[in-house]
DNA sequence: ATAATAGTGTCTATCAGACATTATCTG
DNA sequence: CAGATAATGTCTGATAGACACTATTAT
């Protein structure tokens, strides 16, 4: 079969050596990611933000990123990046979504495959340029903010209406509210990869990523509350996840004073 | 804000001049599309491949595909060589995952960014290079067949386990069965598809995409039942997709001979 | 009439929503 | 004990699975 010509008469061999992917559009391509956790008082969603110090976007705060090198897939390279930004490893990892507007970057064309991490513990990090931020996502807006940085990051969302084919979304879409903005197109990523997410939490079990390995219920029905913006019914949350986990039979204290110890609990191994 | 100095006191506009593409990394980025349509006599899912005529993978079946433009989205580029094939507008158009493995392209580093579409009513385009195969999509295997051309292109899936953080994953692999397989790592994307299309079926209106503008129940059902790979009860759909839909007051004769004719529905505009 | 297909009726098990009750802990 | 939190009980309504039955058509 290598010995198969094309119209030119080159075998496959010949045609390697003279293709040129200089003929061809070549865009470059990064990965950026989309880091979530949760509070250790599991009172607020947690993204990771660095702050730009380059051009373009120069000082404004962005979803952690990076180009795919020559011998990466996007996934290694969103590992890569997620292990220099967190030290983390065998940290849940997904893809997104591609991002592919001519002019999201203002430097040349740039494309950009999201990831979604979710990493339980959040470590206090402490530098200038990377920090922890508040992330609440409701209908009506998204805020990001981080206290210490005396930053609040506000968009405002309008449901519209997308018809593709016969088939109509509801599609969120951000208008900057605040001064300034996330860099780039960082808030359609941040709304799709929770869009998703919202999408698999009751089915997958990305909620066991965001709380440590041993957990209460209370606080395993906080991440489902936190992710999904509303409360749940206690009787009808722990029927829903009691086939996914086991006790470990420890109990632990609340974190509040008064009020019955809880049950621990672990994800069930299958 | 624009007046503001890098590390090297270049302001925004004195740093995109000098900004150079070629220190980065950068691939070749195509787009490649699942199109799939249901037979008319409902009795098999359909995908257009198409011939290569060119190395690599010379004359091997493939998906549709091409670079994306300098001036087109991903979506753009996929609606473009959509058109070019099927000659159809407004049709349903969707992202499936975006591929990067460095190998998948033997000429040079080449990403994919995979869509699916969905029509209705494939025309029994007849020519060398392009055809539609029937798809059969079970739990072990994959097949592609068209029996014009007698080709029969087949693979075995296995159920493999990943892992992603504490996330468990069933994931299909597709192990060359047959002689010839399709082009690149085409089969992926064909898996992808399936799979994303399966997850989404039930909660979305994409089924509408497949069938005619009016239809009939047992009709939609076999969409389903073709793209779930599995029977479903009668009353059960029905009540399932009663809101869905409503009657345009026609009646239509069942294709084969014997029994009562179905009553005609369209799709509920909301 | 018979076979084939279309369309309904109904029972059951499950489960989310909703709310009430019991149990346990701190001060 | 009061107040707070954890855990469980129970009712309702919606729905998928399963099967049975009725209705309409062609031969």
């Amino acid at each position: 079969m290598k010995a198969k010509k094309n119209t030119q008469a080159l075998s496959e061999e010949q045609f390697l050596k003279l293709y040129n992917p200089e003929d061809y559009i070549r865009p470059s391509v990064t990965t950026d990611l989309l880091i979530l956790g949760i509070n250790k008082d599991y009172s607020s969603l947690k993204v990771l933000l660095v702050k730009r110090n380059e051009h373009p976007y120069i000082d404004r705060w962005a979803l952690p990123g990076g180009f795919i090198q020559n011998d990466e897939t996007a996934y290694n390279a969103a590992s890569r990046i997620l292990q220099s930004k967190t030290h983390l490893r065998d940290v849940y990892l997904d893809q997104i979504y591609t991002f592919t507007k001519p002019d999201r970057d203002p430097r040349t064309r740039v494309m950009s495959i999201a990831y979604m991490s979710l990493v339980s513990e959040p470590d206090e990090t402490s530098s200038d340029d990377e920090a922890w931020f508040n992330l609440k996502f409701t209908d009506q807006s998204i805020e990001l903010s981080n206290k210490e940085k005396g930053i609040f990051i506000s968009y405002t969302l309008k449901k519209e209406s997308f018809q593709n084919g016969i088939v109509r979304y509801e599609n969120f879409t951000a208008a900057l509210a605040g001064k300034e903005g996330l860099a780039f197109d960082h808030i359609e990523i941040v709304i799709e990869g929770i869009k998703k997410l919202r999408e698999q939490i009751f089915y997958g079990n990305q909620a066991f990523c965001l709380v440590e390995k041993t957990f209460t219920l209370p606080e395993l029905q906080l991440v489902f509350e936190l992710i999904l913006n509303r409360p749940l019914y206690k009787k009808s949350f722990r029927d829903m996840v009691s086939e996914k986990i086991v006790q470990t039979g420890n109990e632990k204290k609340s974190k509040i004073a008064g009020g019955r110890k809880s049950k621990e609990y672990m994800m069930k191994e299958i």
